[in-house]
DNA sequence: AGCACA
């Protein structure tokens, strides 16, 4: 059972109906109960048929689930509960500006972390496991790809292959998390004390590896992957060059 | 079933 909160997720929302039409009428429905923050409905595969409606208490939240759970919108029941986290609009509501920027950071964070599982769970079905060169590899900034093809393509030259084609390397942004961050893009004047300045302070940490010979990335290790979670979150973007060039990017080393 | 917020 999902705790009190001041938005209502929605779910069992016919998919086939436009997101402008559903928002609206969510809207109409819903606002006999509170005032709507905002409602988010997407349609994409995985959020089609939910939505969020966004109150400005939990008290109307719980009227309008109490009222509305198993109301017939276009012909389907609707299934209703707290949504699991407070939304954007809530704690912005609710809190300081320092506050809401760092919900927002967080949730950033986990959002990734979800994507990095997903990434590796598809890449678990392709079972050929992919080359994992020395190089860290300048990955693409895409998304990894869906795996769509249902046949396999035939191998050039009339010869036939019996490998599955290599699985799609998960781009840098989406590995899961590890005790040990991959740093790029560094400038020239990050020296290893000022990098054991920024990255000695977060929980857990272990050292700086620079890699002779190769310029703008690192190593930075951690006791577990806690700590180079909260590092990676607190330094990720990070400007170390000359008014704000050198923007850093960490990522969890490949594994 | 599915929990988002460019």
């Amino acid at each position: 059972m999902s705790e009190r909160n001041s938005t209502v997720y929605c779910r069992n929302l016919e998919e086939s109906v436009k997101i402008p039409v559903l928002t609206a009428t969510l809207e109409t429905l819903f606002s006999q109960y509170g005032t709507i923050l905002e409602i988010i409905a997407k349609k994409n595969l995985r959020a089609r048929g939910q939505a969020f409606v966004v109150f400005d208490s939990p008290e109307a939240a719980e009227r309008a689930i109490k009222e509305v759970q198993g109301f017939n919108l276009f012909e389907k029941p609707m299934v209703l509960q707290y949504a699991k986290t407070k939304s954007d609009a809530t704690v912005q509501l609710e809190s300081s500006d320092a506050e809401f920027e760092a919900h927002k950071r967080r949730r950033l964070a986990e959002k990734e972390r979800k994507q990095a599982h997903r990434a590796a769970e598809s890449q678990k079905h392709l079972k050929r496991p992919a080359a994992s060169g020395p190089s860290q590899g300048l990955g693409p900034d895409s998304r990894p790809a869906k795996k769509t093809q249902t046949s396999a393509p035939s191998a050039p030259g009339g010869l036939k292959s019996t490998a599955a084609p290599a699985a799609p390397q998960i781009p840098d942004e989406y590995l899961p998390p590890n005790k040990i961050l991959f740093l790029q893009n560094l400038p020239d004047n990050a020296t290893s004390d000022i990098l054991n300045g920024i990255f000695g302070s977060f929980e857990g940490f272990k050292e700086v590896r620079l890699v002779p010979g190769r310029k703008g990335i690192a190593f930075v290790e951690y006791e577990n992957e806690a700590g180079a979670i909260s590092a990676k979150e607190n330094t990720q973007g990070m400007s170390l060059g000359p008014d704000g060039s050198g923007i850093v990017k960490v990522t969890y080393q490949r594994q």
